[in-house]
DNA sequence: CAGAGCCCTAAGGAAAACTTAAAATAGCAT
DNA sequence: ATGCTATTTTAAGTTTTCCTTAGGGCTCTG
């Protein structure tokens, strides 16, 4: 875990630099605003320690330059007590925390805690399939790069065969899973749909293993993906 | 966007609902911790404000039983100056964000709009999404440079779909955001809006996927994602 | 090679979404 | 307060989408 500390009271700085390298963070150090900029734009920190106060570009500025380039790192910034207009005016201009000096180390450690927690729990899972991919949280798919169009029930029906991929699933399971309780048992809109679902994604990608149901499997050359 | 208020003081309740709607949130208003749970668990709010002092149910229990069913929204915490402690505790219990009282409502404001920025994973005060922008610090929206006229319903809406695009979002997130409890589910509202909005930022812009919702996302010509 | 299992196509019909206009409500200034 | 305007909601009519059905042809297997 990676920080970019950028302070310019030398003994404020020793002392915190301390502090969280105890808690086990790496730790840069910069002390003033153009050396802070130059410094999170280059290398890649988990979070930002960042005073307003900062000689030759204020922390503001600095905050917003990063925005302004997509930098998404989070950012804790410190102020002297009762300056609430500053906070307002970091906020609105990416900041993530806020804390006033002066302050126990400890809260800065809770602070850092929950800010990295949450930045980490970006992680989205994506379903992938050979060149097949499946982002269940914006209900989309796609081939090779390319979006998918497809129909709610043609969605649903990938959703769950790729969520089983290289597992035969059959056409019950998949009557269960897609509809509810009262469907005509010997109705053929599987068969149907598997065609569409074919026509859109690839034939080969969906083998039928005759009289037990489909298997979704990447392609051959595929098979190396991840 | 819609904000469950968990406090007892009767007069700062009243004052901050007031400040709240008058910035443009739905507010439910909770004057106990057993309420305040009650709430959280059945609303989806976009992010909670909470009083540590609560009646009942104190605000860290509450806090705590909430993470430990899953729930991730936000939480603003508010405490007496100097309860520093508490604030630790608070964190760790997964408090998103902190508020000494007494506090400037300005800075409450600009801490909620940070809050529920970062909750939908956006580092940039300024919503951006190919040639529409949205700056929620002025409440003003543009299509290519030009100033958007936006009834408070349209700009609501513009703005929760900027804040999840590329996402499906269904009628009833969106009506469960953007009303307060009682609203007549079998409305076409939602539909209704949808034509204004799409007449003024341009059809194109927002998609809708038959049986689950509508999608904002930039043009074809725009960017290009997943 | 016969029969079961599967694939394909096209069209009917129903649900979902869109459009429009008018009624209801809220906001504002007089 | 009162009326005027802007906004929101309701409601009805229209369009679009796509789920389902059914029938003929194909393929695999015993």
């Amino acid at each position: 875990m990676r920080i970019l500390l950028a302070e310019d009271d030398p003994d404020l700085s020793r002392q915190l630099k301390a502090s969280l390298q105890d808690a086990g963070y790496v730790v840069d150090h910069a002390p003033d605003g153009e050396e802070a900029h130059f410094l999170g734009d280059t290398e890649p920190y988990d979070c930002v320690i960042l005073d307003l106060g900062l000689p030759k570009i204020d922390g503001v500025s600095v905050l917003e330059r990063w925005r302004r380039d997509g930098k998404t790192t989070p950012v804790l910034i410190l102020t002297a007590r009762g300056a609430w207009s500053d906070k307002v005016s970091g906020f609105d201009a990416g900041a993530d925390d806020y804390l006033t000096k002066p302050f126990h180390t400890e809260e800065l450690l809770a602070r850092l805690r929950a800010l990295v927690r949450r930045a980490a729990g970006h992680a989205q899972p994506l379903l992938v399939c050979g060149g097949v991919r499946l982002d269940p949280r914006a209900a989309r798919a796609s081939v090779n790069g390319e979006p998918l169009r497809l129909t709610s029930l043609e969605y649903r029906l990938l959703h769950y065969m790729m969520l089983h991929q290289n597992r035969v699933i059959s056409r019950t399971e998949l009557v269960e899973h897609l509809y509810d309780q009262d469907f005509d048992r010997d109705s053929n809109t599987i068969e149907v749909f598997m065609g569409r679902l074919r026509k859109k994604i690839g034939t080969e990608r969906i083998e039928t293993v005759r009289g037990l149901g489909y298997r979704l499997k990447p392609l051959h050359n595929e098979v190396s993906e991840i």
